[in-house]
DNA sequence: CATGAAATTGATCGGTGTTCAATTATTATT
DNA sequence: AATAATAATTGAACACCGATCAATTTCATG
């Protein structure tokens, strides 16, 4: 019984992509199902490779949602923001963004596309433009600094703050005496903005 | 066709602790299969799961046994290490084992125990001991600082290198412009000692 | 040699991603 | 309006997975 009618091919995607989401953050990555996803839709599951082509397709497009999500977290809190330290404030909301979408967050990083081939260019986009975000105050906070070093540090600034949180969120890790993550990654940040300061000038 | 004497009931375990940590090496944890372990070393399944009791188990020993790895890979480093700047031996030593390891050393941060249960003591343990190596010549480079601070600041060196490793290793968030991460996360790790020591004299 | 305990097996269960012939619904053509 | 062509949808089938457990085999003990 088809209902070619019901959704178009996009409303379809859009369901499907919702209810995936939904069902990572309820389930996490080692139980989310391609089979559940359709079955909560009410379609089969040949329908939903017919939409998506394969499993990977399908949480690219459910990560790529969560990036969007995180984005638009880190650019509200920016705007609302009255602190003036406006780093300070992306860090604050990359934990955020973590411990509130735990599931979904981490599948950003455990799911790896199958045999190891690289995410699509869309895809690096899109983590680009989060990168850019974070660029640009850097940018701001370093008003001398050349464009390449920006961009390097931000990478590593990101790439520090992630340590943290990741340590923060795994309870694999979780070596008794509890820490600050937060607190420490901010005072791992300002060192190196400190330093670059330091140098710059 | 039973073979009871033929191996111990430990040497058992370490034929299939040695056989799951190569096979999970070589496939890597999305491929990692504990029914083809026990084939591989002529055994069923059920005679591993006799040995192991469950999945989690399993992984979690393999895993221990990358942690030993990793821990004596270090400590070697720093014996023959000519370099007198022991943390930047520690820090190349982490990005090293990561990457000459780099399935077995993900599968640590990937596998997650059933239904988020935290990992048992002596495992924990064993992530403490690797801990407890950089806390010691962290401790050393700062010879006036508490105990306590430098545990702390141990956790967060660690998560800080941590980022940068994940980065570099993770195809998925491989932005085009290729860095210098193992540079980068030397640059954090010296800034922010010297910001500790600048504090502490 | 007999007996009972321990080790080993592999069929079985419910689940997964993936494929694809068959069916159904819609659109185009005559 | 009837028919042909096209597109969407289905779900059984396949090859895997972790996990279970009754049946079998092995071995030490009496």
């Amino acid at each position: 019984m088809g209902r070619r009618s019901d959704h178009t091919r996009s409303e379809l995607r859009e369901l499907m992509l919702e209810e995936g989401h939904r069902q990572l953050a309820e389930v996490g990555l080692a139980h989310f199902s391609a089979r559940d996803v359709a079955k909560r839709i009410g379609y089969s599951v040949g329908t939903l490779y017919n939409v998506f082509g394969s499993y990977d397709e399908l949480m690219l497009a459910i990560n790529a949602r969560t990036l969007s999500l995180w984005l638009t977290h880190l650019r509200t809190r920016l705007a609302e923001s009255e602190d003036d330290d406006r780093i300070a404030t992306l860090v604050r909301g990359y934990f955020e963004f973590a411990a509130e979408h735990r599931q979904t967050w981490v599948a950003i990083y455990e799911y790896n596309l199958s045999d190891g081939r690289p995410a699509p260019d869309w895809y690096q986009a899109k983590v680009a433009e989060l990168m850019g975000v974070v660029a640009a105050e850097i940018a701001a906070a370093l008003p001398r600094a050349a464009p390449d070093h920006v961009a390097s540090l931000a990478r590593s600034l990101v790439a520090t703050v992630h340590g943290h949180c990741v340590f923060s969120l795994y309870r694999t890790f979780n070596l008794l005496g509890e820490t600050q993550p937060v607190e420490a990654a901010l005072a791992r940040v300002g060192e190196a903005l400190a330093a670059a300061r330091a140098l710059g000038s």
